[in-house]
RNA sequence: GGCGACAUAGCCAAGCGGUAAGGCGUGGGUCUGCAACACCCUGAUCACCAGUUCGAAUCUGGUUGUCGCCUCCA
């Protein structure tokens, strides 16, 4: 399996520290408000490349965490007059709900920094122990010239970035700028604001900066050195080289194996923000789609690569994945139908033609994640299905099919089978009567009870097997 | 200014040196009482220029264009 590293920028094989064991740490949202479609990125792809591992045999330990400290959670309490901890316990829960839509297993552990405030003071006294920081009137920075290796993550030259100062920026002077010892020393602790929550330490009633917070957690969850590390590639820098200066001073060992990074998710081309005007939350999504239709259009293109959001590309991904969901449920109806035999010569030699799917769905996936290849793959295996699948089939034969789809899609974990819904008693007896009208050749009255049900939603298609219908 | 990514059919998107996967859409057909589903058929020489090679979408150099990071941000 190969791994595509942005500390090296080359795809690696993939070889875990631990024989069969995977620790990754996939860096969560911060919890001011409902996520967006672009936070739904890397929680998509980083869920599936769990899965596959998992698929493969490796046993996870997968830890992502909620940052529930922060500027801007601050600034919405305010706003709303009520405490931090109830906005972010608000959005973690709103959070989870969208997870679940969009079918994101919950991770082994969710740390919440708010939690982890003791081990990220010890962390600090370790750094400044080692003399990788120091205490300014409660304010503890860290001492980036200090360690070597600052910048391999983003490949940044220490000294291009002072003087690339971008023009804007330069004029804002962050306070407390001039107690620096150096303007790329970065924020471990800081005193609290009036108002703001705070915790005790020796250096001041305060709270952590923003990156210590993943250092600690992956170190408690995980260990000091993990196998994946993951995020948005906004995070190369500052975020993740600051991660690797404080963990890989603090702990004397490299701190991940493996650095994985989304590209953005854009509408039009353009950046999602909010004075664009260009923002959704995945819960606005949620009102026109199903959220696996958002799943879908996420992995039908590369992780690595930049993707376009809109209304036609969505309604785009809708279509391709009914295709999918119609095999399936094409499937399940057929197996309502079969007599049950086992399986026939002939049935056992297609069978076995359908592992040339799954293998090419492997490699795809074994070459760093690709997973709109692996899709590709999915789709091949459905046109076998739909061409070679009928009511003529055994029993045995058509479970196996089904089997060998639902493997597929449940490691990309796409929900393709429909959960068994009673029909309401009326509408079983509406599509009886209008089997009856079929019979007597009334097709006026046939129609007249397929539009109604189409009134409510349900579609009715006959097949030599039978009629089948679906909700839409 | 520094660093980096990308450019493949109407749209989306694989491809990593040997003569272009897959999906959506379009048009035609088969099946069907009709419809839907499904199936069959239908489309590109890969931004441009130059080079390396027996051979390049794939490697090198250049041109043009788009985007990202350098600041909170997935």
């Amino acid at each position: 399996m190969k791994i595509y590293n942005t500390l090296t920028r080359t795809k690696e094989d993939f070889i875990p520290l631990e024989d069969n064991k995977v620790k990754m740490y996939v860096c969560g949202p911060t919890v001011y408000n409902l996520i967006h479609i672009g936070n739904a990125r890397p929680m998509i792809c980083f869920d599936t490349v769990r899965r596959y591992l998992e698929y493969k045999g490796y046993e996870v330990n997968y830890v992502s965490n909620f940052t529930d400290v922060d500027d801007k959670i601050i600034k919405k309490a305010i706003e709303e007059g009520v405490s931090s901890e109830e906005i972010s316990a608000r959005y973690i829960e709103e959070c989870k709900k969208d997870m679940q839509g969009m079918n994101i297993k919950p991770a082994t552990t969710h740390p919440l920094a708010t939690k982890e405030i003791d081990g990220m003071i010890d962390m600090i006294h370790t750094l400044i122990d080692k003399g990788y920081a120091y205490n300014v009137n409660g304010t503890v920075y860290y001492r980036t010239r200090k360690f070597e290796g600052y910048g391999k993550l983003s490949r940044k030259n220490i000294d291009d970035l002072e003087a690339g100062h971008r023009d804007e920026a330069h004029k804002l002077k962050v306070s407390g700028e001039d107690e620096k010892e150096d303007p790329l020393d970065f924020v471990l602790w800081k005193p609290k604001k009036e108002g703001e929550p705070s915790w005790h330490s020796d250096w001041s009633d305060g709270r952590p900066g923003w990156h210590i917070e993943c250092s600690v957690m992956s170190k408690k969850y995980l260990a000091d050195e993990i196998d994946i590390h993951a995020g948005g590639e906004d995070l190369i820098f500052p975020h993740h080289e600051n991660e690797i200066a404080q963990s890989e001073a603090a702990n004397g060992v490299p701190f991940a194996k493996y650095w994985m990074h989304n590209a953005f998710l854009n509408i039009n081309n353009k950046k999602m923000s909010k004075s664009e005007g260009n923002f959704f939350t995945v819960r606005d999504i949620s009102q026109e789609y199903d959220l696996q239709v958002l799943r879908f259009f996420m992995l039908s293109a590369h992780y690595r690569n930049p993707i376009n959001f809109s209304r036609e590309l969505m309604d785009s991904a809708k279509n391709g994945l009914d295709r999918i969901i119609t095999s399936v449920s094409n499937l399940k109806h057929l197996l309502q139908n079969t007599k049950k035999s086992s399986m026939t010569e002939e049935e056992q030699q297609k069978l076995k033609e359908t592992n040339i799917f799954r293998d090419k769905f492997e490699q795809a996936m074994e070459d760093d994640f690709n997973t709109a290849d692996a899709i590709s793959a999915i789709f091949e295996l459905v046109k076998y299905i739909n061409s070679n699948s009928s009511g003529d089939n055994t029993k045995e034969y058509i479970e196996s099919l089904l089997e060998k789809i639902t493997t597929l899609t449940d490691i990309l974990g796409l929900i393709v089978e429909k959960k068994e819904e009673i029909l309401d008693s009326d509408i079983e007896a509406l599509i009886l009567q209008r089997q009856q009208a079929r019979k007597e050749k009334n097709f006026a009255r046939a129609d007249e009870i397929r539009e109604e049900l189409l009134s409510k939603n349900i579609v009715l298609e006959d097949t030599r097997e039978g009629v089948r219908w679906k909700r839409i």
